[in-house]
DNA sequence: ATGTCGTATTTTGTGCACAATATGTTTTTT
DNA sequence: AAAAAACATATTGTGCACAAAATACGACAT
């Protein structure tokens, strides 16, 4: 039958990955075994057999005999992120324009096609959950066991990074939005011509948009308000 | 009583991952689940639970339903770890220099101290794993968490090659040896001093050097006979 | 009111029996 | 004799009951 248990247990691991990615399990989150195990019709054995697995992968941390919690994002993490990412994902996008294969190549442009459809008419998690796939496949291409695992942890909080700050509340957010759609196709285009150069410099690129955003969203445009104008704050 | 299941399954973990670092498990190894449940008297869903842990860490694959294998080596290996490892360990050391705190540091001495005892009198495996958790604790004091899992694995890998490459069979390579035991004083007092740029460049003179003893180990010097008068192969 | 101790409840961890799947061997068919 | 099918065996995966640990709660003392 459709519904075997190992369809859902393979259900379960998905559905959790894509609900930290979009932050609908936030950060920090408990996670409760006996529900979910009913939730998702399984005994607490497989599904504890689940959370090995997602905290090898960085999606969650487990402390012993405290259960399961989603990873949490310190104050040092978008520090850390922005320190680490461009020279991983340089590398990343280096060794795809030199290993790709032409069926992944087909595939990262279906993952484009899909992410720009999720910016004309999805959510903020569709988008979120198409550019994470869309980085995936650059990973797939680079073909580096080593480099991977690093990728891949970079990937969950760029992912919830942008479900936090993507929200274009203004011009400037949505251009930087079409901007990066746009860098996609040229990372394409480098991957397709095998041209490292020229990938390495697109993943920079890539990452200084990405800095830009979050930088527009934490230090919003001033209220331009002279001095003494300004109302009283109401107290909570 | 010291000897409760958790401390059963710590010891189980441990060992299976010392194993693996001394090739006392070969890569490619199954693992039988009855026979390790009975040698550590544990049952069988505790210890699939380390495997998972273990398959994430790096140390094990595991394929649906036909059990765990020691992670494979394949002819890309080497390649892709000399491929990976200068940039990599080129940013922990640099973090590392950056960050270490004074108990990190002390530790990494009480590390090194270990390492030039092995190298007096110790076995293969004991070099492999003194030096494995030298630079074990550089990825800790680099304290960045999207680094850790690549750098984690990456030294899976490099105890792995150490064991099989650092036999030493002459002179060049007892050199090799203990001009690593200086580097790693040199990488100390770099952290020490707190001097980035010092620590990333012996980072590369460290994984040149690893590389060398390879390539002696790979290239031997040639027999050194003039052309004809080498005797016939058996063949087999 | 606050702090500590002891008990009750909840949650996590383990062991074992059984189910499902893969593998190896024998039997049957051509 | 070779291939295929059926069966037997071994190994992995799941469910559930129980054990151990952590947390919540309340009584009591100060």
């Amino acid at each position: 039958m459709a519904d075997s248990t190992r369809h859902r247990k393979q259900n379960l691991q998905e559905h959790l990955k894509t609900a930290i990615l979009t932050l609908e399990l936030p950060p920090g989150a408990d996670l409760d075994e006996t529900a979910l195990s009913e939730a998702y019709n399984l005994s607490r054995t497989p599904l504890r057999e689940v959370f090995r697995v997602l905290a090898g992968e960085g999606y969650l941390e487990l402390r012993d005999n405290r259960g399961a919690r989603v990873s949490e994002m310190s104050h040092t993490t978008l520090r850390d992120f922005f320190l680490t990412v461009p020279m991983i994902y340089g590398a990343v996008l280096r060794l795809a324009a030199v290993n790709a294969k032409p069926a992944q190549i087909e595939d990262l442009k279906a993952a484009q096609e899909r992410f720009r459809a999720a910016l004309r008419s999805g959510t903020a998690a569709d988008r979120a959950l198409a550019n994470n796939r869309f980085h995936e496949i650059t990973g797939e291409m680079a073909d580096n066991i080593y480099l991977l695992p690093s990728f891949q942890r970079l990937l969950i909080d760029h992912a919830r990074i942008g479900m936090t700050f993507y929200r274009p509340r203004d011009a400037a957010m949505v251009d930087n939005l079409s901007d990066a759609s746009h860098q996609h196709d040229q990372i394409i285009a480098a991957i397709e011509a095998r041209d490292e150069a020229a990938a390495a410099r697109l993943a920079t690129d890539h990452w200084n948009l990405s800095r830009n955003q979050i930088e527009l969203f934490v230090m919003p445009s001033g209220l331009d308000l002279p001095l003494g104008t300004a109302p009283a704050q109401s107290s909570a």
